[in-house]
DNA sequence: CCGATAGATTGAGGGATGTCGATACATCGA
DNA sequence: TCGATGTATCGACATCCCTCAATCTATCGG
C-alpha cells in the first residue's frame, strides 16, 4: 500500500473524518420537533404556565397568553403532539399537565 | 361589600387566578428563539456534531449532513445569531464550537 | 330536550423558513 | 498578481407556520 494517500490528506490543516452522525436521522426529527414545539414565544410561555402550575384547566390559558381561543387550542395540540404536555378531559374542562419524561430527554439531549 | 361576587366565582371548578406570565414575554422571545434554533433536525444534528467534536472545520460539516455549502452557511448562521454557536476564522476556514453557557440556560429553562 | 359553555376543527391570509444555484468576498499557494 | 479554495450572501421557489373568524362537537344546567 503506498502512503501517498497519508500524506495527500495530512496537506491540509482540517478535513477530519466526520463521516456520519452521532445521532441518526429519525432520532434527530424526533427531537428536533420537541425543540421546534418549544420554538414559539407564546408556546413556550403556554409551557411554562402549565409547568409552574403543574395543572392547569384550559380556560385559564386565554388570559395570560393574550390570543385567541382557536389559537391558545392549536398550540397546546402542537405542544401534545411534541409529547411535551398531556391533557385529561374532564367535564367540560381539559387540564393539562406536563410530561417529566419528555422534558428530561430535551435536557438530556443538552448534555 | 356584597358577598353575591365571591359565590359567583365559586361556582365554577377551574378559573384560577394565573392573570401574568411566570416568565417575561421577551424573555420568552430569546429562550423560545434558541429552542428554535435547535428545531430543525439538520441544525440539531449540526449542532450535536460540533457538540461532540468540541471544535469542527466548516468544510467537514457538509459531509455528513448531505446538504449544500450555502445552506450549511445559513444554519451555522442560525444557530450563531441564536448564540448557541461561536466560529473563529481561521485562514481560509472558520471553525465552529458551541457556547456552553447558552446551553446550560436552555437545560436550565427545563428544569 | 334546550340553551349555554368549553374546546376542537376548518379555512384563509400573511409572514417566516429551508433549500439550492449563482455569485461575491476573503485568503492562501505559486 | 493570479488562480484556487473556503464561506458568506443573494435571489427565487416551495413549503410550513401563526393567527383568527366561523363553525362544529361535547358536556352541563334547568
Amino acid at each position: 500500500m503506498k502512503n501517498s494517500l497519508v500524506v495527500h490528506a495530512a496537506r491540509d490543516a482540517c478535513c477530519s473524518s466526520l463521516l456520519h452522525d452521532s445521532i441518526p436521522v429519525a432520532d434527530a426529527e424526533t427531537l428536533a420537533g420537541a425543540f421546534a414545539a418549544l420554538g414559539d414565544p407564546v408556546r413556550l410561555r403556554l409551557f411554562n404556565l402549565i409547568a409552574t402550575a403543574g395543572e392547569v384547566c384550559a380556560c385559564d390559558l386565554l388570559a395570560p397568553l393574550g390570543k385567541s381561543q382557536p389559537t391558545v387550542s392549536h398550540h397546546t395540540k402542537a405542544l401534545s403532539e411534541a409529547g411535551l404536555i398531556v391533557g385529561e378531559k374532564r367535564g367540560r374542562w381539559v387540564w393539562w399537565s406536563v410530561v417529566p419524561e419528555r422534558v428530561a430527554d430535551l435536557r438530556a439531549a443538552l448534555a
